[in-house]
DNA sequence: CAAATAAGATTAAACGATTAAATAGACGGT
DNA sequence: ACCGTCTATTTAATCGTTTAATCTTATTTG
C-alpha cells in the first residue's frame, strides 16, 4: 500500500502538500496540485483511515447494537441504517445480543440483559465509534446504558426515555388506520385480539383502537376485547372463543400477523369463508401474511424509514449539529390484500 | 479518555513498561507491575484500538458483505458470524448490497452487481479490515472480486470457485433426507416441484432426489417431475397439474417452503386432507412453515453453523494459520412437523 | 527602495499505541 | 578489581495521517 510519503516523494513535494491537495484544505499552485494528482494516480494511493481517524479523533464509524438481527423488523431497520450511512460516508460496526428466543415470549421470564448491553456498548466505544444506534423491540432495556465517553446514542424502533433520542413508529395511528379501514367497509361488530397485556405496543395499539372506534361512533363490546400473547396459538384460541359467542363479530383486528394467522386458521376450521363471513386485519406485515390461505390485509411498519431517520439523527449528533427534534415518530401504512371485505 | 502516557505518569514508569504489563510481553518486577495495575485501575484506562491497529497493522475487524440482510438465511448467518467473532475478539463491519428484490426472482433479469460489489469491497479494505466474508445466495457474483491488497476472503452460503475458500450446506444430502423420510413412511408415488431450472440449488437438490429415489428402489415417473421458480405461485400451479393427473402422487417434495405453501393451499382447495391424502415436505424451514394450516415438515439449513465456520475460517486465515480444508459443506437437518403421514 | 503583505510550500509536532535497541544496576566467577 | 551475564527499565523510532507554525520568495505599498 502506498502512503502519503510515497506520493509526496514521487511528486517531489512535502506530505503536507499532498494532504492539502487531497482534502482541499489549502490552495496550492496549479502546477503542484497537478503533480500531486498524477502521483496519487500513479501510486494508486488510498488514504489509511486508521491513521486519519487517530489524528482526527473521528472514525466515521458508528456502532449498531441489535437485540437480534434475525428479527425481521430489526434486519429491515439495519438495512435502512446501512443505506443512509453509505450516503453520509459512514461505516457501521454491528453487534448482536442474540436474544431472538426472548423477543416474543419476553413476558414469561424477565431476563436482565443490562450487563450484556453495557458490555457490548463499551466494546464498541473501545473501537472508537462516533456514536451508537440501539435497535431493540424491548422497552425495558433502554434505561441506564453506561456511556462513559458521552458519545451520542439513538434508539431505533423502541421508545426511549423522554430525554433520549429515538426514532419509532406510530402504533396509535397504525391501529386507527386498521379500524378506520374496517369501518369504511361497513363493519360495526369489530373484535380485537390484543397482544400481551403487559406490553407497551399493546397499550398503544389499544389506545388507537379505542380512539378510532369512538371516532367511528361504535361502542366497544367488552366481550369483543380479548388478550393474547403475540403468538400464533393465542390468536387461534381467542378466535375460537369469539366465534362461539352468540353474536359473533364480522371483523377481527389482531394486533400482529402471527395472531392473525392463528385467527384465520381457526375461522377456516370453523367452516367460515374469509373474507365473506369474517374480515381479518393484522399488524406488522410479516412475510407470513402474504402466504396465508387468504392473503392478509395488514399494517406495515416503516422499518426502512426508521433506519434512515435514526442514521440521519445520529450522524447529525456526531457532527455536533443542532437537532430540530429528539423524537421522530413515523406513520405506518395499510397493506390491502384479500382478508377484508365490505359488509353485505 | 486516559492514555498510556497518563497511566505511565501516574505509576511513575515509562509507557513501555505499561504496555508490557498490559500485554504480558515482558516480565517486570512484581512491584512495578502492581503499580501499573493500580494506575490503570485508577485512571480507568482502556487502550485506544485505533493507535494499536495502526501500529500493529491489524485491526481485529473483518468486513461482512451481504447481499441483503433482510434475507432470513443471511441474517441467521450473520448472527452466527457475530457470535463467533465475539469469541475470537474480533469486530465486524457490515455492508449491504440491498438486493433483496433480486434474491428470489434472480433469473428474470440479469443484473450486474460486479461493480457494486467491488466498490463495497474496496470501501471495506480502506477501513483496514483484516479479511472479508461474502454472504450471498447467488452463485454468479462470486467470481472476480477485486482484492488489490490480497486480504483473505471467505464465501458463506454460496459456492465459490474451486480455489476459493467457502462454507456452504449440503443440498444433495438435504434432498436425500427428505426423500428418505418419505420412503420410510411408505411413499412410492413421490412427485417433486423443483426450483427454477437454471438455479444451482435446483441442480443439486435434484441430484439428491435422483440418488435417493434410486437408493429406495423407486423409479422416477417423468410426469411427477415439475419445475417452478421458487415462488409461492409456481408451487400452487404445479400442484394443480399434479393433482389433475390420472394417478396422483401420494407425496410431494417441494424444493422450498414457499412453493410448499402454494402446494399445500392448492391441495386444500382441491379438497384433500393433509397429510392423510397427500404428504408434503418442504425445504428451508422459513418462518412460514410453522404457521401454515398444517405445519410443514421441512429441511432446515445450518445457517448458524455456516456463520460459525466461516468466521472461524476467516480468522484463521487472517492469522496466517494453515487450514485443513478450503471448503466446508455442512449437513441439513429434517424438521418433523405435521405435513407427512405414513401411507395407509 | 525598504518594509509590509501575500502566496506557496515545508517542517515538525501531534494522535496513542508497540517494540527493538540502549542503558543501568546487580550479581557471580576468576 | 574486572569482565561478562542477567534482569529490569527506559529511550526513541515507528505506524500514516493532519495542521499549526515557520520559512521562502515574490509582490505590493508608502
Amino acid at each position: 500500500m502506498a502512503t502519503l510519503k510515497d506520493v509526496a516523494k514521487m511528486a517531489g513535494v512535502s506530505t503536507a502538500s499532498v494532504s492539502y491537495v487531497i482534502n482541499g484544505t489549502k490552495k496550492l499552485s496549479d502546477e503542484t496540485t497537478q503533480r500531486v494528482i498524477d502521483a496519487i494516480e500513479k501510486t494508486n494511493y488510498s488514504p489509511n483511515s486508521l491513521a486519519k481517524s487517530l489524528r482526527m479523533g473521528k472514525t466515521l464509524t458508528i456502532g449498531v447494537l441489535v437485540e437480534d438481527i434475525r428479527g425481521l423488523p430489526i434486519a429491515a431497520i439495519v438495512n435502512g441504517i446501512e443505506e443512509s450511512l453509505e450516503v453520509y460516508g459512514y461505516h457501521m460496526i454491528l453487534k448482536d445480543l442474540h436474544m431472538l428466543e426472548k423477543l416474543y415470549n419476553q413476558y414469561d421470564t424477565i431476563v436482565d440483559y443490562q450487563d450484556e448491553i453495557n458490555n457490548s456498548v463499551s466494546l464498541m466505544l473501545r473501537s472508537n465509534v462516533d456514536g451508537i444506534i440501539y435497535v431493540g423491540l424491548h422497552d425495558r432495556h433502554l434505561n441506564g446504558i453506561i456511556n462513559p465517553i458521552a458519545k451520542p446514542i439513538v434508539y431505533a424502533y423502541s421508545h426511549g426515555a423522554d430525554e433520549d433520542h429515538y426514532v419509532t413508529y406510530n402504533n396509535i395511528c397504525g391501529a386507527r388506520d386498521a379500524i378506520k379501514y374496517l369501518a369504511k367497509n361497513g363493519h360495526h361488530e369489530i373484535a380485537i385480539i390484543a397482544g400481551h397485556p403487559d406490553s407497551f405496543p399493546t397499550h398503544q395499539r389499544m389506545e388507537g383502537f379505542r380512539n378510532s372506534m369512538k371516532e367511528a361512533g361504535i361502542t366497544i363490546r367488552s366481550e369483543y376485547v380479548r388478550y393474547g400473547d403475540w403468538e400464533y396459538e393465542s390468536g387461534h384460541q381467542q378466535t375460537q372463543k369469539l366465534l362461539d359467542l352468540p353474536n359473533r363479530p364480522t371483523a377481527i383486528f389482531a394486533m400482529n400477523d402471527l395472531m392473525a394467522a392463528g385467527c384465520m386458521n381457526a375461522a377456516l376450521e370453523h367452516g367460515l369463508n374469509i373474507p365473506q363471513d369474517l374480515s381479518i386485519i393484522g399488524f406488522d406485515n410479516r412475510e407470513i401474511s402474504r402466504y396465508l390461505p387468504i392473503p392478509l390485509t395488514t399494517i406495515q411498519l416503516p422499518n426502512n424509514e426508521i433506519g434512515h431517520e435514526s442514521a440521519k439523527m445520529l450522524v447529525s449528533l456526531t457532527k455536533g449539529e443542532g437537532l430540530e427534534q429528539r423524537h421522530i415518530i413515523l406513520p405506518c401504512i395499510l397493506i390491502e390484500r384479500a382478508s377484508v371485505a365490505p359488509i353485505s
